[in-house]
DNA sequence: CTCTTACGCTACGGGCCGTAGCGTAACTCT
DNA sequence: AGAGTTACGCTACGGCCCGTAGCGTAAGAG
């Protein structure tokens, strides 16, 4: 992260990398993904727009920094049971997708990664890979508990591990992004109970695919 | 969708249309959603500018309706169980998603549709809501089957079962999109089978948490 | 006090946007 | 047939934003 190869010279105004995430997340919130433009951050930070890009190389990179300190708010305190873990990252996922900021800015570098592997390894890198740690870390807790059956030993254990992981990891987080970004609809403490239960128990488990709860809407 | 209440006037050529869409759907193939502009579209297509101007209203109305019949191939043959529906339908939807003009345009659409309820409603009627019936259809077969309880009766129960079919489309959707678009990793028959164990037995399930497959990687 | 880098400012060619204005084509109704 | 109405093509335009070049100044290192 820190450029170690840079003795000479003026060196770079740290406040100005400041100014420049925090204006591009308050053009966000009011212009949304599309109608950002880098000179209208560069107006916003009270910087010159040359000095914008000599920094970044386009708004995708430089939208996926603003955003991408966002994603490190998430926490994941003991709850006491796994559910209890599940439902409150889906909570405060759901609330974090709920900022205009993140809303209109994930989806956007998501598509445009796909186009741009570099900007593919930015995201996962920032942002994605980042976040994986929750899941690692509420396994371990449920393992602990005895409410996962613990990882088999030696390098295969590990690698169904990672497996399962980033399994889960995609379960979780597409659903909450799903729910809430392309059906477009609340992800409130009724429906974290429905996806918890779901994920947990299955399908074909206790509940049997049609949820009582639900109550809690709104 | 037909206009009735236009009678008099030189009629619209529907060819026109058709021209436009695959157009749009070629120059998101070379493209992309960022670099594609409507000029170019309207250059490939053979048709004015101004001619695309009249039908739609912008690039993202534009991209919906390009991308939304791709989506209507979806479909979900009767593989005999409910894990072989799942598993196929995972597999069917992650191909859609791996073609360049889906890839690029699903995201960008959703991203917009942030700021924009217009075209969010246009995004829900047009691609979401459409492959809803294929929960429906895969629920109503396994309740047949005998592989889920029957839904309870009466408004009440009717209410249960469009929330759970809710649930579990965001579940499975934004799973493989999320697997597929976020992480970046292919959405092999491995993790079809991975997926579809949880989503059937659920993390405490028989499977705990550590899928025994995989091996089918690429 | 020189070297090197950071920063601000101005200016520019270029692309795409979305629309206006006009002429022509196709179809309906009287 | 003629009048009315809508569709389509073409050209042209002001406007916004892009990304960069060029220059002068500021702030550190040797």
């Amino acid at each position: 992260m820190a450029p170690p190869a840079r003795r000479t010279g003026r060196p770079r105004n740290a406040e100005v990398d400041r100014a420049i995430l925090a204006a591009t997340r308050s053009a966000l919130v009011e212009l949304g993904w599309s109608k950002l433009s880098l000179g209208d951050v560069a107006a916003r930070a009270g910087v010159a727009k040359t000095t914008l890009y000599r920094r970044w190389a386009g708004k995708n990179e430089l939208v996926v920094d603003a955003v991408a300190v966002t994603f490190d708010e998430l926490e994941l305190p003991d709850r006491g049971s796994l559910r209890a873990d599940v439902e409150g990252v889906v909570l405060q996922f759901a609330r974090l997708l709920e900022r205009p900021e993140t809303k209109t800015a994930l989806m956007a570098v998501v598509s445009e990664s796909t186009r741009d592997t570099g900007l593919r390894d930015r995201v996962r890198a920032a942002i994605v890979d980042r976040q994986k740690r929750l899941v690692l870390l509420g396994r371990e807790r449920a393992q602990r508990r005895g409410e996962l059956p613990p990882d088999a030993p030696g390098t295969e254990g590990a690698a169904a591990a990672g497996r399962a992981a980033d399994l889960i990891f995609d379960t979780i987080a597409g659903a909450v992004v799903h729910r809430s970004l392309v059906s477009g609809e609340p992800v409130d403490a009724g429906w974290a109970g429905d996806f918890t239960a779901l994920l947990l128990d299955g399908l074909t488990g206790a509940r049997g695919g049609a949820p009582e709860r639900g109550g809690a809407t709104e």
